[in-house]
Order: C-alpha cells, then structure tokens, then sequence
DNA sequence: CTTATTGCAAAAGGTTTGCAACCGA
DNA sequence: TCGGTTGCAAACCTTTTGCAATAAG
C-alpha cells in the first residue's frame, strides 16, 4: 500500500511548477534549495514511481542522462541538434486522434498492438536558427 | 584526415548484416568470435563515428543500453511494452513525405527547423500479444 | 505496531578517456 | 614518417541497491 510522502509530493509539484524537461539531477539542486535532508536515492526512486503510475513522463534525450516531464498528456518533443534543448509541441485534438489512428494501423502492419507513441522532431531551435545564418 | 581501419569495417558490416538492433556489447560479442583481439572501447568509437557520418543511427531505446540501427533511412521504431524487442516499420514514399512536410509545419510552430524526425510506437508486438490472450 | 519511505554510501551498469603501441597512407 | 586508430585499464557519469533509521497509517 502506497503511504504520502512529503519527499514525493515535493518532486511533483516541483516538476509540474517547470516548463521545461529537467534532469533529475536538476530536480534534486532545486529541491534541495527547500529541503535540504533530502537524497539523490528519493528523487530517483519517486520519480520512477510517478512514471509508473503515469503523472510523469521520463523522456531519453539524444544524449546526456534522462530527462522528465510533468506533463503526461500525449505531445511531441521538438529537441535541438545545437543546445540539446528540448520543446513541447501541441497539436489539437482532430490532429491526435488522425495521428492515433494511423499509428494503430502502422502497428498492425506487423501484428502488434499499439499502446501509445512518442513523436521526436530534431533540427535547429528558433534560437540556434538565428545564430546559424548570422554566423553564415 | 580520416584512415581506413579494419575494425571500423568489421562494425559496419556486422551491424549491416543484422535486422535487429544490437547493443554495443551484443556487437563487441560478435566480432571478437572472428576479430578475437578487438576492445570494447573501439566498438563505442567507431559506433560513434559512423553516427556522425550518417552511417549508423543511434537509438535509445525505453530502458536498458542504447541500440544501433544499421539502416540509416528514415522509419519507425516499434518497441514492446513487453519484451523490449525492438521492430521497424517501413512506409511507402507518398506517405513519407506527406509525414516530412507535416513535421516541417509542426516545427515551424515553434520558429524551428526541423532536420530530421524519429517516431516510437509502444504497445504489444505480434508475441506478447498471443500471449496475453492466451493468460487472460 | 507495521510497513512504506528515507538518506547514506556503496555498487552497478554503460560509456568515455588517457596512453603507449600499432598501422595505414 | 606522420597522424589516425587500437587495446587496455582506469575514470567517469548516471542510476540502482542494501540497510538501518524514520515516518505514515
């Protein structure tokens, strides 16, 4: 039976208050600022379980350690070839369902059942964009 | 200046000859059965290399080691849920580039570029799910 | 009182790196 | 000969685990 935990509960909130794809390790600095006792072990160990139960997202960036997302609504990762940073896209909800359905079908195509999907888009953020033509 | 290298061949070739999506050590495994004196850190780096050169793809997989992709074009990843076996999924042309134009436009949501894009599909492959049904 | 959860430190797992020897051009 | 490449071992980084102490129900 699973029993509250103050540690959890900061690292979910914590997460859900960022906009971006913190590291763990990134999470715990900043926990530590509130919650000095706690250890690298509780943030690992909870965030797998918030993964598990689904309120979390852990997403594996081209490189570098782990990252996780808040959000566990489905949407796709836009993540940059230059600073690895790593963006949300939305889509609206005619778009998901199109997508879902074609998804399932591609599935079938090997006999598998789909479940969900994960869609990455890399190339040059917005930023590294404008910096790449400058510098050409 | 890059030189040839008998071991970088040996990679190559051996993942090429491969429809799965071996780990670096699978890989190391395999070759030293012919190339008996090869280490474990040439394998990484030339597993390396042949990334940046677009000869290989690099994929990180759910949980576990990262895998290599032998086959460098464009496709999507099944990965199951259950036995983490990983399976490609091969479109026709039309559809790829209706799916590069409409990854474009999404990128462009957000003021980037999109280079490349990597779709994941999770469920139940062909195995796991008979199995299922069958317990159930 | 019982059992999940914690913090710590040590271990594990995967990958990279430093270096002298080696090999290809 | 020159510089890229190798094999080895050690280092590195991220994540997991064992364990006694602590906190939730």
């Amino acid at each position: 039976m699973k029993k509250y935990s103050r540690q959890r509960e900061m690292i979910l909130q914590s997460l859900r208050n960022r906009v971006d794809h913190p590291t763990a390790e990134t999470l715990y600095e900043d926990i530590k600022a509130k919650m000095p006792e706690i250890g690298i072990a509780t943030v690992y160990r909870n965030l797998s379980d918030l993964c598990e139960t689904g309120q979390i997202v852990k997403i594996k960036s081209k490189n570098g350690p782990d990252r996780f997302d808040g959000n566990p609504e489905p949407h796709i990762h836009f993540e940059c070839d230059s600073c690895h940073e790593i963006y949300d896209i939305y889509i609206h909800d005619v778009q998901t369902k199109k997508m879902d359905n074609e998804i399932q079908r591609l599935a079938e195509n090997i006999g598998a059942e789909a479940e969900s999907s994960n869609i990455w888009i890399y190339g040059f953020c917005k930023k590294c964009k404008l910096l790449k033509n400058i510098n050409n």
